[in-house]
DNA sequence: TTTCTAACA
DNA sequence: TGTTAGAA
């Protein structure tokens, strides 16, 4: 069951199909990477090679983007992730309660407030804790 | 031809 | 974000 992982973790397209296929712009698509929403390879000749994970990825962002969210907003959104996954890893019983996510949740929901304008209608929908 | 970086009448 | 120049 690691064979497909390992396959969409490939790196194989050029920046021309990754374009065709989310319908991002190539400055749009290297302005993510910028932002380090995503992390290309490179080829010998420093040309970017995506994967189908990387695909995915830039299919995200861009949805969360019609959404209304700012890339500080999305940015917020993976750390959380990345955090939650860490935490999962090493508490591996210290079940948090409902009411503990969501005040968590509506910390740094709250601090989002003073990046830029986030649509925190959105936020709240896409947010995996809510 | 395609992609890269850097920069902006 | 768009667009463009010059290079690879």
């Amino acid at each position: 069951m690691k064979g497909k992982e390992l396959l969409r973790s490939r790196s194989v397209l050029p920046i021309g199909t990754v374009m065709k296929l989310t319908n991002l712009t190539a400055r749009q698509i290297r302005y993510y990477e910028e932002q380090e929403l995503v992390l290309p390879d490179r080829s010998e000749g420093n040309r970017r090679l995506y994967s189908l994970n990387d695909i995915d990825r830039l299919l995200e962002v861009k949805d969360y983007l019609d959404d209304g969210i700012n890339m500080a907003g999305i940015k917020e959104i993976y750390r959380q992730r990345r955090q939650k996954q860490a935490s999962k890893r090493h508490e591996e019983n210290k079940p948090l309660t409902d009411s503990d996510l969501r005040r968590i949740l509506h910390d740094e929901f709250m601090n989002l407030g003073g990046l830029d304008t986030p649509d925190q209608q959105s936020f709240r929908t896409h947010n995996p804790l809510m």
